[in-house]
DNA sequence: CGATTTTTGTTGCAATTACAACTAAATCGT
DNA sequence: ACGATTTAGTTGTAATTGCAACAAAAATCG
């Protein structure tokens, strides 16, 4: 059977490594950027929600948040609806890094994509989707301590 | 143009999370089991070598080499010919754990493909081949210092 | 209603991760 | 041959990461 698991590992990693050494320029430590990217696209998003959709702990995501909003970056609101949530908002300063992180994923991509037709991406963008739907309630049940047979 | 990163991303943290929590049963830390099937696949492999194929810092992959030799699973002998450089090998403890990993990815490269053709299979596994190769020489370049233009 | 369970968020550890800076051996260039 | 550069590995330091264990609010359900 066709191996996938290892080429999205290594090309994961570089590609992380690759952003993470780029926006040390804007002063983003490691992984910031992830979220960062997150709370622009759904602002008022709260931790729990963030922490899933980026598939990381949920603690390691409050600990991101704390960093970003005591640098500025973001901000967050007690809901006015749930007492126990907090909305994640990015402050201006975290609004005038969105595009610039933007702009490097963009160059990124294209750079992953060299040499494929477009109807190929495409195609690629299709199958990483059905990779993500497939492997994502595993990942929910094994997070939640839940075991795997095989 | 078709976004590719992102999917890679969460999939790759998603896999690697559910590796780490499963390799705790045999008493593999977050990722040891990375090296130890790579030394398995390429025993007398060197330090700097395996940093790159696994796409880590090479202090990273230093220090989970030193942990995993502390705790018997693999060994180093200096090379004969070049004696700057430590050759690394399973032990019979590592050798052991081999296929149990093994076991572990297979299944999840099966969940991951579920409802994928072999030819959909085969052809998501070329596309990844092509997208590692494309990002390769900028994650060395990155990594060496340079800098991307963009 | 009221007890129980689920949701949401937080700390306390203990570990990985990686940038800098360094040593020692090998290789390269002239 | 020999100085300069590259290769290979280590340690110092500082940061992220995540499993446990917790607290408080909300939702569930008898």
């Amino acid at each position: 059977m066709a191996e996938i698991l290892r080429p999205i590992g290594t090309v994961a990693r570089a590609l992380d490594s690759i952003s993470n050494i780029e926006f040390k320029a804007l002063d983003l430590n490691r992984g910031q950027y992830l979220y960062l990217v997150r709370v622009a696209e759904s602002p008022g998003i709260i931790l729990e929600r963030l922490a899933v959709i980026v598939r990381v702990d949920k603690t390691t995501a409050a600990r991101a948040i704390q960093k970003l909003e005591k640098n500025g970056i973001l901000e967050r609101r007690p809901s006015p609806t749930d007492k126990k949530q907090k909305q994640i908002f990015l402050t201006a300063k975290g609004q005038a890094l969105y595009p610039i992180i933007k702009r490097e994923n963009a160059y990124s991509n294209a750079t992953a994509l060299k040499g494929f037709t477009p109807a190929e991406r495409d195609q690629l963008a299709e199958y990483l989707k059905r990779v993500e739907a497939n492997i994502n309630s595993d990942w929910v049940k094994v997070k939640h301590g839940e075991h795997r047979d095989y």
